[in-house]
DNA sequence: AGCACA
């Protein structure tokens, strides 16, 4: 119904996406928000006149797309809530790495941008994570095991965590939409003078360690796995 | 509302 009559597809669809964001940030923070549902190999958003507040995001299985199209059917996403779908047609990428690619029928250059998207998978290493191959696992809400142990103190449980390790570009708002997915979600506090940490409120400790599970490790980039521990008293 | 691969 919410996704027409159109058959499930590795590409999900999105629309009614805020079109005031602009579109780096918008595809990091779709790659955030979505991969908790498995690994995506890319994502795509035009500001075109006809494509804004559209996006494409590219999961490497079926099912995933499949769980975000229903997990997060009208998730509010800077403010607005997000319509979801299956992407009517195969995503280049895919047909590309099954072989099926046929860029004639669309495009005339295509290897200039054959030569393009190869080099720019290989700079993708440290800048947008939404290009190409995603360079490793993901990880996702589910891999952690890299945090705290070991040198400091851990502070014992609080309603306040405490993040590192974030990329320089991240954003409160990115923080957000990835924290108010858990109940009891307050609010996100960055200080300027200090990038890479952020301070996330819950009501109680309950739920703030609820969130610090499931998000011990997200990669915001491939290489910022989020080292979460209670903020100190 | 709008289905691309800048």
């Amino acid at each position: 119904m919410l996704t027409g009559d159109i058959p499930p597809n590795q590409t999900i669809y999105i629309k009614n996406l805020n079109e005031k964001v602009k579109k780096e940030e918008l595809k990091r923070s779709l790659y955030c928000l979505f991969s908790q549902y498995g690994r995506i190999l890319d994502v795509v958003a035009l500001k075109t006149e006809k494509l804004r507040g559209q996006a494409w995001v590219v999961f490497s299985e079926v099912t995933a797309a499949s769980n975000a199209v229903r997990q997060m059917q009208g998730f509010p996403f800077y403010d607005k809530p997000m319509r979801i779908q299956y992407a009517k047609t195969k995503s280049d990428c895919i047909a590309e790495a099954e072989g099926v690619y046929d860029p004639n029928a669309k495009k005339k250059k295509k290897q200039e941008e054959k030569a393009e998207r190869k080099k720019r998978a290989e700079e993708a290493q440290q800048a947008a994570p939404a290009n190409g191959k995603p360079a490793e696992t993901n990880g996702g809400p589910t891999s952690f095991r890299q945090g705290n142990q070991g040198a400091q103190e851990t502070a014992p449980p609080n309603n306040i965590l405490f993040i590192q390790n974030l990329p320089y570009e991240t954003t409160s708002m990115m923080l957000q939409v990835l924290f108010q997915q858990y109940p009891g979600f307050r609010e996100v506090r960055m200080i300027e003078a200090k990038p890479g940490i952020a301070f996330v409120e819950f009501e109680d400790d309950v739920q703030s360690s609820m969130a610090m599970q499931a998000l011990q490790g997200f990669k915001i980039t491939p290489q910022n796995p989020m080292a979460i521990t209670y903020a100190k008293k």
